[in-house]
DNA sequence: CCCTGATTCGC
DNA sequence: GCGAATCAGG
């Protein structure tokens, strides 16, 4: 594969979507993520550190991820998570006048979503779940990792535990079924056949 | 171990 | 210019 302007393209929008060079380099197919790393560097994109242009303040090295959707269709729909409460550590003391307009007009994105790939859970009601099986994912919740949203990936389980609007709240966490986006116990729970489901049913 | 980006250097 | 190998880090 070579880079095309069309590649070059669709590597400049994700790159400035945040995406990671693993994700660009799967998108684009045929690259390997040091492709994508590499060809970054020489079109000169990459966060430039050193200073040159603009004195870039101070490159956030993580940044925050600024909350994003999970998915969009929610039977039971997740309000915003943000569980990062971060209260600001704000500038240190007043060593920057910066009396300047504003530094950083770089286009910070970052952190884009998270996969998702499955549509979130539909927290059945408790009568539509055997006991067995409520009994297995309230034991599997105390080992609950309880991963915040960015530190969801795509083998971690992503059952949401607890209430979204409140500090506890997180996401499972466990190790997920290969293929599936939750943990063995709440894949028991997430995906029912049809005909159990209307059996159990008042 | 999973993942990130950065850098080097032979091709 | 390219990108595998490697490095440094979370």
């Amino acid at each position: 594969m070579s880079w095309t302007d069309e590649r070059v393209e669709t590597l400049k929008r994700m790159w400035a979507e945040g995406q990671s060079a693993s994700q660009i380099a799967k998108e684009l197919g045929g690259v390997t993520r040091n492709a994508v790393i590499g060809k970054v560097h020489r079109l000169g994109l990459s966060n430039r550190v050193e200073g040159d242009d603009q004195p870039a303040a101070s490159v956030a090295p993580e940044s925050q991820p600024a909350a994003e959707p999970v998915a969009a269709a929610a039977p039971a729909e997740v309000p915003r998570a943000a569980p990062e409460p971060e209260p600001e550590p704000e500038v240190e003391a007043a060593e920057t006048p910066e009396p300047q307009p504003a530094p950083q007009p770089v286009f910070a994105p970052r952190r884009p979503i998270v996969p998702a790939g499955q549509p979130l859970p539909p927290q059945p009601s408790a009568n539509e779940i055997s006991p067995e099986t409520l009994a297995s994912v309230r034991e599997v919740e105390k080992r609950a990792l309880k991963l915040s949203l960015m530190e969801l990936t795509e083998r971690t389980c992503k059952w949401p535990i607890g209430d979204p609007a409140t500090d506890k709240f997180w996401f499972c966490g466990l190790p997920s079924t290969a293929g599936k986006p939750y943990c063995e116990a709440h894949v028991g729970v997430a995906f029912q056949p049809m005909s159990a489901r209307r059996d159990r049913r008042r």
